[in-house]
DNA sequence: TATGAATGAGCTTTCATTCAT
DNA sequence: CATGAATGAAAGCTCATTCAT
């Protein structure tokens, strides 16, 4: 990507940013077209190939961008002191919350491109990937296991808790209801009627 | 489609649907190539088209097969007297086992096709979608949710499970891992520990 | 082709030549397939190709057949010791029509035969086209012009009754009315219009 | 069809309409191919569809253009208050010949456009193909046919003349020769010869 | 910096032709 | 003699990418 990207007015920053997240999100990599990204984006089709240098390197960019801010708000979200299981999960579902203000497509974008299909994408982001991975993991490192009943299998419990946020964002997404608070509101039933069942 | 493709050899015939159900499920609709589905079955271009008149046609044609072929598992799997949630879901995994044997991709394939987002794709199966679903209904109502612990909510419960399951077997999918019977091992150590956390 | 073509029966020789008679007129050498063909005749894509090595060939047999056919009908239909003008393009049309009777494609299949633009057609039929234009000519020797007006430029004439013709018969033929009498005298009715204007 | 084609330089937009019209004109809609027309044209496969959604439009659109520009030069060639059949007849022949000064395959890909058999062809032009016949027809109705001789038979009359100058065109135009003036001259030829015949 | 006209490889689909039965 | 399943080159059309302005 051309650096100067950075020197473009941050709104401007964002729309192309923006755009290219809903793209994405809503078509896969393949899907997505780059006629679409620079319509909703409100530029000429020679801009966006003069910052990015081409399709995959947009794609390579928003993955990267979204990563980072992700982390960013991760990190600020979510206190390192604290312990709680539930607690922990609720301060991440807050963090996506922000996220969401000012990036309505970046969760859903992250979410599908766990699971891209196209060679050329999955190549792109894979040393990405890990980082945010680590920052989860780093994360769950904080709890502390032992309030749970001991028929609970923790790694189950996690992914369980995972790919079932992970389902309802993307069923929201669906619908096209982009209703932040509720989409919180629901994920955080969830994790209560699993606190009540899990704890000692 | 031509009604003639019944008449070919079984084993060519699954060679095909098995051909589609791969590339469909691991492109989705639009990402799909025809010329890929015809080097999977070892056909040529123009015998893909003599029996299903377009791609579209094609797409319907083994979704309408997946949905007929899942729902005679299931039939004959679950045990329709049968009232324990969890037998019920470990017969559920059962019949999808059995799929699995003979058409590897076809789970999946059902799975990506409830999202896809491609208008044309979704008007091709939207019929029988609903008939799936009714199947599927109609096995959750032999269950008796009064041993369950009052703290759970039975749809909150259901969700989580049917996303947890096609989670994970999206993941073996694409880890490239067909291993059946694993899948079949690692979806029950989930049923296994939710059946401890629930019971009453 | 192949000769054993003339020991089939003689009601499926004739349905064969019909069929490509009917799709080359309606939809040219280019637009004709040959599925349509051999449905119209009854018989499978093989024996086509089992009499006629390919497209070009059956074409080629199906113009030479209709020349030789034509010709014949108009050596026995035109005295040959007739010299009035108008006579012998009435006894002409009473040719044509006989054809018509038969074969109800073949006048305008060898219409727009004279008008084929794919040069590999062109090609097949160059030869025979000449065959079929020398027959006119030594009809049209025969006629006496000294009866004509000064002012009647004879090929002039000619010409415009030959496009005239083939204009009303074209048309007759995208009306699909095929009723062959009728067509004959509404040709009439030209010929005795311009034999008024043009007799001394 | 793109509106921004009549940004283009007027040289290159009669680049691609002559193009598309001689390639309409020698192989009718369905053999016309599209390779051709930007051969033709000596622009890429890509421009063509960037300014006509499909090949239908395309000829949608040159159809269109030619009923307007053929009539436009009607309606400045043809004295309105001329009322002698010969003297229109001869001042629609000057308006063609101009017409094929700047587009030499207008004329025959009207013609042809008027025996087009491909039902999608058929229907993109129905409307439009009203708009000229009433065109020609307002012009026929100045004539005054009280100086021709009473056996002539108007309709016979007016038909002959209009399938001889067809006929005569679609020669010329086989035969590869464009010279306007010639084939001009040779009609003239034509009328003048009816012109002696059927006056009184 | 910014535009969008222009390109051409690649995709879906058609159809003349072949060949095992 | 007869069939129609099977083939693959070629057609219409899409879309990431380039480049003159």
């Amino acid at each position: 990507m051309n650096s100067k990207f950075f020197d473009l007015a941050k709104e401007k920053q964002d729309r192309m940013i923006n755009a290219a997240l809903k793209v994405f999100a809503e078509n896969g990599y393949k899907g997505a077209s780059t006629d679409d990204i620079v319509k909703e984006a409100g530029i000429s089709k020679g801009l966006l190939f003069h910052y990015f240098s081409n399709k995959i390197g947009l794609y390579t960019f928003v993955y990267d961008y979204s990563t980072r801010y992700m982390m960013l708000e991760l990190t600020s979200e979510v206190d390192s002191k604290e312990t709680d299981f539930f607690e922990i999960y609720k301060q991440m579902e807050m963090a996506k919350l922000q996220v969401l203000k000012n990036y309505p497509y970046m969760q859903e974008f992250l979410n599908r491109a766990m699971y891209e299909d196209v060679h050329e994408a999955i190549l792109a982001i894979e040393d990405k990937r890990s980082v945010l991975k680590e920052c989860y993991e780093k994360i769950q490192n904080q709890i502390d296991f032992s309030v749970l009943r001991e028929e609970v299998d923790i790694d189950r419990l996690v992914k369980m808790l995972d790919l079932t946020i992970q389902g309802i964002m993307a069923e929201h997404f669906r619908q096209g209801s982009f209703q932040p608070e509720m989409l919180y509101t629901e994920v955080l039933g969830y994790l209560e009627m699993m606190k009540k069942l899990t704890r000692r």
